[in-house]
RNA sequence: GCGUUGAUGGUCUAGUGGCUAUGACUUGGGCCUUCCAAGCCCAAAACCCGGGUUCGAAUCCCGGUCGGCGCACCA
């Protein structure tokens, strides 16, 4: 079994992770949340709503799921988010059909499944594996398609992103923000794709859930205001350069930034918040890292490109989050497609006087003589220099057609006129999430099998995994001797989940030591006690101590409030901490407080009470 | 989508053309005056779906679904 396998297993059987559809058979590419897996997501997503909405103010924004054609013409997802696609009648195999016919005629890219088959059939393009003839090629677009209200309706897709909506609401936003650069909005929601053949679990899925930021910033000025925050942050960036040679190196956002690795203060700000937003939710800062995209993986118009990249035992390196520079492509191409001025008037910091040549057609004259014509006139007119508008009668030519204008039907003067500022399109910095593959490498680094008796050794434990007499000290040397001596005598393993206290879907586990009523009362009190500070409490007295406390330890629960007889005479509890097994006696009064301090502000376990048992 | 391989309680697993289909762990109820899954009693729970062959199919055959792997795909 591999992590992966285990990881899963375990998902599937503690409440994280379940296949949907399970009872009539399933469907790929479709993933449950179970309690547990909907609590630790949201409070990953909660977390990023810190980040984002609160600490840098991009409020958020909800748009619907279905959007309507025009939007995805204009991104370009209705045009280019679909492959031509071909299969050989005899191998089976799968091609992309405007590949096969690219080597014989240029251009193939620009036809239709249609066409691409008629020109398979014409050049008599055969399968480069087994040689057999071809199905007629076919559109397969990957997004959701959908019909608007009854009838034949209006075509609708899903979306296959969530920042258009951030797009088309530009002129909102930028209203609502008093149309001053930088602004931004996010969106924490689902997004479908029709994945051809999706696998590897929660990693690629056909319903998946996005959380994106979209930043419109000045194009001409790419500094960041708050940009010494994480100027000396280090991060691991694996750089194009670095690609080449296959190393990464560690450095400051500054000094990648100054030395052209990062494009801009911009982006390396927004670098070091995701490192900063990944490893707060538990990501092994070692098995994280920024990738660059290469020239030709990144769109052809974007300036530069990064994925935060997460290590996978299964999978390697996932990409989990980009953070792209994405220009004006989104606003310029939704200005073209709905024809209208998606821009921002910036104002200079000074005034400036702007001397220009204007030239103004006297319509009132130039109507009545050319009628229908005018406006072309007029338009010709604007072209002309100084020179040629000074004779006493202008020559023009509109539509071939050759044309006498008299001096007095137009007038031109240089003027010098105060400007004020201009109209910019913003360029956009697009950090986006997938949270999916952030829960699940989230489990995954949080997961752990360990050996009980090394761990209660280390721990100085007593009456732990068997009270075996090992010490610290010759710990290693105990164990092998053990494994020779015994060596079918199977190790005793914990599987613990060390997820963050921040993330963990349960924070305190109240277990009364044994199941009589002059425990279990008390444990109840405790409960609701805890429940009133709003922390997320869950009450277990079946079975024995020690399984409970491994139940709580296979879901990540940081801390276990154990009720004794000793309890009911000095009013403490103990307190267990998940990581080091180890346990302390605290007062029942206060307790809340005391486990929230622990669990919110960072409070060492050890300060908050006597060590006990060990 | 193609090929390949698999599918037995919640989990892991034994098994076979034929009576009530193993076992372990888990889970639930109860007992236990004391802390790290192995104390005791009791209980619940499974042959992926559809069709075919057969007196009889969970087992053999075909198709489907889901999972693993390889190829293709991953804007």
């Amino acid at each position: 079994m591999d992590k992966y396998e285990q990881v899963i297993e375990l998902a599937k059987r503690r409440g994280f992770l379940w296949n949907s559809f399970e009872l009539y058979g399933g469907s790929r590419g479709f993933y449950d949340y179970g309690p547990l897996g909907s609590t630790l997501k949201r409070r990953i997503e909660q977390i990023w709503r810190e980040f984002y909405i609160i600490q840098e103010g991009f409020m958020e924004i909800e748009c619907p799921t279905i959007g309507i054609e025009d939007v995805f013409v204009a991104s370009g997802h209705v045009g280019g988010f679909s492959d031509p696609l071909c299969e050989c009648k005899k191998c089976g195999e799968a091609f992309r059909a405007d590949h096969l016919v690219e080597n014989v005629m240029a251009a193939a890219g620009t036809l239709n499944a249609e066409q691409l088959t008629q020109v398979i059939k014409e050049k008599g393009i055969t399968c480069p594996e087994c040689g057999g003839e071809f199905n007629d090629a076919y559109e397969f677009n990957l997004m959701f398609k959908t019909t608007i209200g009854p009838g034949t309706g209006r075509q609708g897709y899903l979306r296959p992103e969530t920042a258009q909506g951030m797009f088309v609401d530009f002129q909102r936003l930028s209203r609502f923000y008093r149309e001053k650069l930088p602004f931004g909005a996010v969106q924490i929601g689902k997004s479908y794709r029709n994945e051809i053949a999706p696998r590897q679990g929660v990693i690629r899925l056909r319903e998946f859930t996005q959380a994106e930021c979209e930043i419109f910033t000045d194009p001409r000025n790419k500094t960041h205001p708050n940009f010494e925050r994480f100027a000396d942050r280090e991060l691991t960036l694996y750089s194009r350069e670095g690609q080449e040679k296959g190393e990464s190196v560690r450095m400051t956002v500054r000094e990648a930034v100054e030395k052209g690795i990062i494009a801009h203060e911009f982006l390396g700000y927004n670098l070091a918040l995701t490192n900063e937003f990944l490893t707060k939710i538990g990501v092994d800062p070692a098995r994280l890292r920024f990738r660059q995209h290469l020239k030709d993986e990144m769109a052809h118009y974007a300036i530069d490109c990064w994925d935060a990249e997460i290590e996978m035992d299964r999978f390697g390196w996932v990409e989990t989050v980009g953070i792209a520079d994405r220009t004006d492509y989104d606003l310029k191409a939704h200005s073209k497609v709905s024809k209208t001025e998606l821009a921002v008037y910036v104002e200079y910091p000074e005034p400036r006087m702007v001397t220009s040549f204007v030239v103004k057609p006297n319509m009132g004259k130039l109507g009545p003589v050319f009628k229908g014509k005018a406006k072309a006139v007029s338009e010709a007119l604007k072209a002309l220099s100084e020179e040629e508008l000074s004779r006493d009668e202008i020559k023009i030519s509109v539509d071939g057609e050759d044309i006498t204008v008299s001096s007095d039907m137009v007038d031109f003067a240089e003027e010098t006129v105060k400007v004020s500022g201009e109209t910019v399109v913003p360029h956009v910095i697009e950090p986006s999430y997938g949270i999916d593959r952030i829960f699940y490498g989230t489990m995954e680094h949080a997961f752990e099998a360990e050996d009980v008796a090394v761990k209660a050794a280390e721990s100085g434990l007593k009456g732990a995994g068997g009270a075996r007499d090992v010490n610290a000290e010759n710990l290693m040397g105990a164990v092998e001797a053990e494994g020779e001596a015994e060596g079918e005598t199977e190790e005793e393993t914990r599987i613990v989940m060390r997820f963050s206290s921040a993330v963990a879907p349960v924070q305190v586990a109240v277990l009364p030591l044994m199941t009589r009523k002059e425990l279990v009362d008390p444990s109840k009190e405790i409960l609701a006690k805890l429940r009133e500070k709003n922390l997320l409490v869950a009450y277990d007295d079946s079975g024995t101590i020690g399984r409970r406390y491994r139940r709580n330890d296979e879901i990540g629960t940081p801390y276990s409030v154990t009720v004794d007889y000793a309890s009911l005479e000095d009013k403490t509890v103990t307190i267990r901490d998940r990581d080091s097994m180890r346990q302390i006696r605290a007062p029942v009064e206060g307790i809340e407080d005391l486990l929230y301090e622990m669990i919110y502000r960072g409070r060492k376990f050890e300060s908050a009470g006597e060590p006990f048992n060990f």
